[in-house]
DNA sequence: GAGTGGTCTAGACCACAGA
DNA sequence: CTGTGGTCTAGACCACTCG
């Protein structure tokens, strides 16, 4: 047995991690191949592609059949009420929390939008008391991406009845101060949100897809309700992103 | 070859997965040996075993060397500020919105505590405006059980100058109406609150250990700071569960 | 000691991408 | 076509738990 030292998975896993977070491969860029890995550690190709496979699930890695593993290692994005705040977005400009924080990582944002008129899922046909079955709602899919590597998939539902026929419904550009803007010129100005946060779930098929990652790697969902002063919900917008390229802050108050 | 029908190791993986979900291996139940389910399944061990990890990455089961996969499935819960309301603690009893949730699901809550003096780690002594590499704080960590299944472990840091020598020290059972009332009795009553969300990261080994998860599973952090009607920081909680036995929910004024 | 899961190998075949 | 990763097998040895 030539092997003078012997090389778990994980360990491999390790080595490759630390090469990655270090620099050595940067993220766009392809690993070698795994067999050449199995040679540099030692072990059989097996261990390299189990080693792999840890990488992928903590969303470090891409591997595609036929075309290498490529590098998709992204810093976390931080989700805060404040990119909510009018202060805030025009701070930003008219593109928003998410094109600054990509550009501030060297990377570039890219969008892509479509609407469609739809039936809603249960859920969020109760959330804004509509009834079920009907394809009553207006939604707005955005993709964005950083560099290429899709990062997050929204999915805003509005009743047909309030946006219908208006700026929400053009396929175009982001809309200029964002959709509660535009709510707001239609009549429904927002005072309140809520939202909910699942951490960490198994992404389904089309979500996978859509998002490029492996199926192994999970997902987190957020699921944003906005409401106006009469309490009425008028918007619920879904964000899907790969769990480990977001965080979240929130502050409220003790009673 | 005498196997009429092929299974990949997901395929295989998404039988046992429902066979769990549909209460066929109840929570705390053993799962037949990787060998029989080989047979069962008209595969390799080893694809036994590749599906066992996918399900142990998801949470749903924990194997062990020497004492079989035990079934570790349980619903998540619902992590909410409301849970610091003084309406809520009232209504659910001294034991806390924890016991609630757990009774709930028809499964018995327990509480490991122990308490001591040590140094913040500096993101902590930063937050608490305490001088770094000194043991000024008053740390209480609190491991939560579901009827023998670790399910959430908690680091509450208080500055020694406050909670030294107080009810807060004490390693006994459960605080009477929760910490936030102690150090309101201790003349630091509470206005306001940040919660931070780490969504999915890999544990550290001590944390794997801690709740007797695979290497593999990632797991949720929420970091809560707490904060006086001065601005003045007093408490910092860092809670962390298997990514999947939680959701949060928050709601927000928009302005 | 017997049985469990954890790891590993060598080799094989497949699906897919790209020259 | 070649080379990539994806999957799978058969068998082996190890570490651990429990009777």
């Amino acid at each position: 047995m030539p092997n003078v030292d012997r090389h778990g998975f994980r360990e491999i896993a390790t080595k490759i991690r630390e090469e990655i977070i270090g620099g050595r491969y940067p993220t766009g860029s392809v690993l070698p191949p795994e067999p050449e890995l199995a040679q540099r550690y030692g072990a059989s190709r097996s261990l390299v592609n189990r080693a792999m496979q840890v990488l992928a699930a903590e969303g470090l890695v891409r591997p595609r059949q036929g075309r290498g593993t490529m590098v998709t290692w992204l810093p976390p994005m931080l989700h805060s009420p404040a990119r909510y705040d009018r202060s805030t977005r025009e701070a930003k400009g008219a593109r928003g929390a998410f094109d600054a924080e990509i550009r501030a990582r060297g990377l570039e944002p890219q969008h892509e939008i479509t609407t469609e008129h739809a039936e809603p899922p249960p859920n969020v046909a109760d959330i804004l008391g509509l009834p079920a079955g009907e394809a009553n709602c207006l939604v707005r899919h955005r993709r964005l991406l950083a560099s290429d590597i899709p990062v997050r998939i929204n999915s805003s539902w509005f009743p047909l009845s309030i946006a219908g026929g208006t700026v929400l419904e053009e396929n175009g550009p982001v809309i200029v101060g964002g959709v509660k803007s535009a709510l707001a010129d239609l009549g429904y100005p927002q005072v309140s949100a809520r939202e909910e946060i699942v951490p960490s779930r198994m992404p389904t098929d089309a979500e996978a897809n859509a998002l490029e990652i492996s199926p192994e790697r999970t997902v987190v969902e957020i699921t944003h309700v906005g409401m106006t002063a009469e309490g009425q919900a008028v918007e619920v917008t879904i964000s899907v992103a790969p769990a480990h390229y977001l965080t979240a802050q929130y502050e409220f108050p003790l009673t």
